[in-house]
DNA sequence: GAGGATGATTTGTATCACAAATGATTTAGA
DNA sequence: TCTAAATCATTTGTGATACAAATCATCCTC
């Protein structure tokens, strides 16, 4: 196994380019941190939002997690597969699948919960609280207007 | 095409998850800015690297890039192929090739990084001057500590 | 000089993003 | 009402990438 030396200064003058290597350096550690309960990032913001919004359509999933539909079919596939989700018919539109967490996978959730608890701790333990409260506000003002498509060219 | 919503805030509860997804956002960016000069984020990391320390090995590369090795060398195959940059043997080791940028290497940095810069304004557009500066000096404190290897567990 | 380590490379495998096509169903319009 | 277009889930195919492992040349140590 091949060692990571710390992030050079020559990268590190681009915000843009931390963000992305701090993104990547905190989902592989979530990755890492997820293995005991053989679950994935993925499924964690999947079931997160299920359970937030029980009978949530896999259309709808995708758009709040920007999971690829094509790649949600497989993600339920396995919660389903491994009895921690399910599709029910969707009362209105037949076409739509109604996604549940099972009691397994509301308890799968709540290990998992503290698992990230506990990786927020330690991932962001060179931050003191109210730099971590910076942090956190910064990022979400930056949520709310980076992450939307162009409107169309036309 | 589908819509991507904005990121719910059940999940932006998690700075983590937050983390993660705009980095992937500010990749994915990038690399649509570095479309015109048909290169990948990767191949800024690259050339900013060997423009700062001209002579640089794969391996050092490696380490300060964090691009897995074997991926190197498809990097620096391209690079070379497109005149950007060079493998000249290792004046003390013959094992090892020593990576320069050609001119149209340094040239085509010096776009790059304008386009960079654009970027920036535009993606961190949402924060102040101040927040930007908060930021990524917060950016720079996490990046001091989190991407490190555990010590061997013997 | 022999054996083990190291740098670059190749090969193979698994994963994932993305585009495109399909089938079932719904919605909108003539 | 009947038909055409749109929508949801799904399947399929392709390209990019991560990672492990093997290979070859070279270096370093004893």
């Amino acid at each position: 196994m091949w060692e990571r030396g710390p992030i050079p200064s020559e990268l590190g003058q681009f915000p843009g380019y931390l963000l992305a290597r701090l993104g990547e350096a905190s989902r592989r550690r979530f990755q890492k941190a997820l293995e005991p309960e053989r679950l994935h990032p993925r499924d964690f913001g999947v079931m997160t939002m299920v359970a937030a919004q029980p009978g949530m359509s896999q259309q709808q999933l995708h758009e709040k997690t920007a999971i690829d539909p094509s790649s949600m079919v497989a993600v339920i596939d396995e919660l389903e597969a491994r009895g921690l989700a399910e599709r029910r018919p969707h009362p209105e539109d037949r076409r739509t699948r109604a996604i549940f967490l099972t009691d397994d996978g509301q308890e799968a959730l709540a290990r998992v919960r503290v698992l990230a608890a506990n990786l927020q701790r330690e991932f962001f333990g060179a931050l003191s609280a109210d730099e971590r409260r910076t942090f956190h506000a910064l990022l979400q003002k930056l949520a709310g207007t980076v992450e939307r498509k162009q409107p169309p060219a036309s």
